[in-house]
This record gives C-alpha cells, structure tokens and sequence, in this order.
DNA sequence: CGCTAATTTGAGTGACTTCAAGCACAGTGG
DNA sequence: CCACTGTGCTTGAAGTCACTCAAATTAGCG
C-alpha cells in the first residue's frame, strides 16, 4: 500500500484522496500517479518550520497529517496567524503560481507529514485539466473571500467578539471530540496571534467565557459548552 | 473607432487593452473580439451601486472608467471598504468562478462605465485558455497575498499607522498630479472605512499630519508633502 | 542511571496607561 | 439646507508592565 522511496515511506496521495475537500480529485489516474511519484515527503515535529516568510519556495507543499500554521511576522516580530493547514489542504501555492517571494511562515503546530510537489507540475497541471484550474481557482477564491471576512471583522469587532468567532471557526475546521473539547491545542499566545491582540486580553476573556459558563478549560483543552451562547457574542 | 449597440456606445476592449494589467491580454484576437461582442457596457453615477453583496451575480464586470469601491457591511452597517476598482480592473469575478453569492457591494466613487461580461463566457476562457487562466490565478493570489498583509496591518498597527499606509496605497494605485496631489476624491468617511476606524479619528490625524507638515488639506484634495515621512510613520 | 536542582515556558493576576471610540455640538460650503 | 468637516470632552476597551505560580525541560551530579 504505501512504496519506500529514498529510504522513507511515502504516502500515496490516494489515502489523502479520502479527504472531501482534497484539491487532486480532479485529476486522471495518470496525472495523479505523476504527482504521486514524483513528489518528495518529510517528517515534521512540533514547532519545524516548513517554510519561511520572503524566501523563494520553488514548488508547494500537501498536508498528509499533522497540522501547519500559516502566519506573518507583523511589527517587533509578532505573529499575525492567516489560516491553518490540516490533512489535505496544500500550503505555498499562491507563491508558486503567482511566482512570488514565501508571504507567510509556515510551522507545525501538530507533528505533521507534509509531501512536496515541484512547481513545474503543478503548472503543467493546470495547463493540462482544466477542471483542476477551476477547482484551484475556486479554492484561492474561497480563501480570498475569508480573508476579506476576517478585514473586517478584525477592523469592526471587539477583541471579545473576535475571540468567541475563532473559538467557532476552530470548532469548524479541527471539530469537538466526544467530550465538546476542541481538537486542537494552542497556547494562549497563538489565540492571540489569532484574534489579534494580546497574550493577557485572551486569558482574561478566556476566564470571563468560562465564568459565563460557555466554555470549560483544562490547561489548553477547550471545552464547548454553550454553542449558541458563543455564537451571540460573536455576533453571528 | 467605438461602435454603437444597444442604441449606446460601446467601447472596445481595445481601449482597455492599453493598460498594463489588463487581464485579458493573454486571449487571443478571436477570444478577444468574443469578449467585445458579447458584452454590454453600462454608465454609472457616483454613488450608484453594480452589485450588492448577499446578491447572485452571473457575471462580472470590466471597469472601463472611473473609480469603483468593493465594501462589505459590517455590524450596524459600518461599511469595510475591502479594494478599489479603477480603469482595466475587474470586479465580482470571484463570485462567479466560486459560484457564491457576491460577498462584497461595490458603488461608484467617480462616475464610471463598466462592460458586463457573461460568467460563462469567463469560465470558457479559463478551459480554452491556459494562459489566461494563469494569468487569472495570479491575479487571484495577488489579491489574496494583499489581503493577508492588509489583516497583518490592521490588526497590529495602530490607526495613525494605518492611516499613513492607506494614504500611501491610494498615491500607488491612483497617483498623484503634478502638484503632489491625491486623485482621488474620498470623504473622511471612505477614509474611516478603508482605515477601519471612526470619521472622527481620520479627521484629527489628517490634521496633525498636516500640522507636522506631512501633508496639505484642502477639503478632499490631499496634498503629500513629505513622503518618506509618512513612509516612516506607515513603518515601512 | 536515577534523582534532584536549575532553568525555561506558559498561564494567570493586578495596576496603570493610553489609544481611540462615542457623543454633542459648531461651523462651512456646495 | 443638508451633508460633510472639525473640535472638545468623556469614557471604556484593551495594551503594557511587572510579577507570581505551576508545569515541563534540561542540566547537573553522586
């Protein structure tokens, strides 16, 4: 099921295929087994960086597990968090196609295994299917829109209306376990870098949610316990 | 050299073809004239609006003159002025390539003339045309890369920083007259939705800034004096 | 090796400061 | 004359600073 390459095990992209949202399903078999073999495919533990903001990245890179964080270095280094990647997603794209310097770092949040794919390939696939290029364009479209979402709420929303909004948005994209507790673990600074603001507005919001009863913590678990509750603050 | 349809001029795709970032200079001559055919073309007065956001587009339109501002609505109507679309832009593309609702309004600031283009005639270009489908993915990223620098900005910097760079991206995109000024005319107000802050705010910086002989106000004209010191202020 | 000691890292609190929003009102000019 | 601009004043949200505490890592050492 899955071939040894360059003294590694690499995985087929046909178990990445699974996932709904996977941006290869539109390629033939052929196209696909040539991604499939002529891609490279590394390790990554917490807290590697895959890529850095303003270097040159010549091909971009698939999540096969694992999760990356995508963020810019903003003023006296903080970090201004864009997006995530998990099982699936493809980071580094933008700066392939649009034959652009790295615009973010990227770092793993979760050990993670990532595939690199050569940038040639990905041009030669959009020449080729064009399936592929709307489903990319659709994807960069989709992407483009949230951000322009996130303007404005960053511009026009509370840090306390923010916070409960990312609270939501990272129940949507890592779900709740059994327990309502979110799939994901972040400190209290990348919350931060999320929302925007500072290390200490999180932890004290954090406290007022849980004394509200809408949230419950243990250390960085996050316990849902009044969905709509959040969903009113975050004023959506 | 402009032909009459509709019992309206009409003009050519020709015209636009001049500008520099004109997306559509990849088609070839046939592609180009299918374009020009199929087209209508509409003039619109300052404060006119093309599309609202939340409604269906099934097409997008080609800004062919004048100045057009994209803006979501945020809570309590407070508009979030998102980009500007000026002479060879062109806007609600994403909807269509999405196939979403418009997530932005766009209204006229400078009374324009628009082409309306058919959103299948879009998405057969992108299969027919490779080139101009690159071409439309890069402009795709490029908004995109703009938008996370924008959420990078706006939630670390303060709104005197911010002012400073939004005065500097308006000289980029519209440039200035031979006598250093603005053109482009916005209300304080603009100014407040592009910064994401209150009319008030603006209107107290742009005065110090004038104060501190940065730049020169008469009524909505904006005269940039000192440059590299607003630079400096924008930190960057 | 195993078991403290030492250091680092993250979470949390309180006091203080400041930036900018909001309100009310006064011009002003197209 | 109404929309826009401009000003003063007040208040509050959130940032900063300074610190404690707990947990987790690493180093040190018999």
């Amino acid at each position: 099921m899955v071939g040894i390459k360059n003294n590694q095990s690499i995985p087929s992209c046909e178990e990445c295929h699974a996932t709904d949202h996977m941006i290869f399903k539109d390629l033939t078999p052929e196209q696909l087994d040539n991604v499939n073999y002529d891609k490279g495919c590394s390790f990554y533990k917490r807290g590697n960086i895959i890529f850095q903001e303003g270097h040159r990245i010549n091909g971009f890179y698939c999540v096969h597990s694992g999760i990356v964080k995508m963020y810019k270095t903003g003023i006296d280094g903080k970090e201004q968090i864009i997006r995530f990647a998990k099982k699936g997603d493809i980071i580094g794209y933008r700066s392939v196609l649009s034959n652009e310097l790295a615009c973010t770092t990227s770092r793993v949040i979760e050990d993670a295994t990532l595939c690199y794919i050569q940038g040639d390939t990905l041009i030669t696939l959009i020449k080729e299917n064009p399936a592929f290029a709307m489903q990319l364009m659709q994807l960069t479209c989709k992407e483009l829109g949230e951000a322009n979402n996130y303007i404005t709420d960053i511009a026009q929303k509370t840090v306390r209306e923010r916070l409960a909004e990312i609270l939501l948005l990272l129940k949507d994209t890592f779900d709740l376990d059994e327990n309502q507790v979110l799939q994901i673990s972040l400190t209290r600074e990348e919350l931060a870098n999320m929302v925007g603001t500072a290390t200490e507005s999180v932890i004290r919001l954090l406290s007022e949610f849980k004394q509200d009863k809408l949230i419950e913590l243990q250390g960085r678990k996050i316990k849902i316990l009044n969905l709509p509750g959040l969903k009113k603050i975050a004023n959506f």
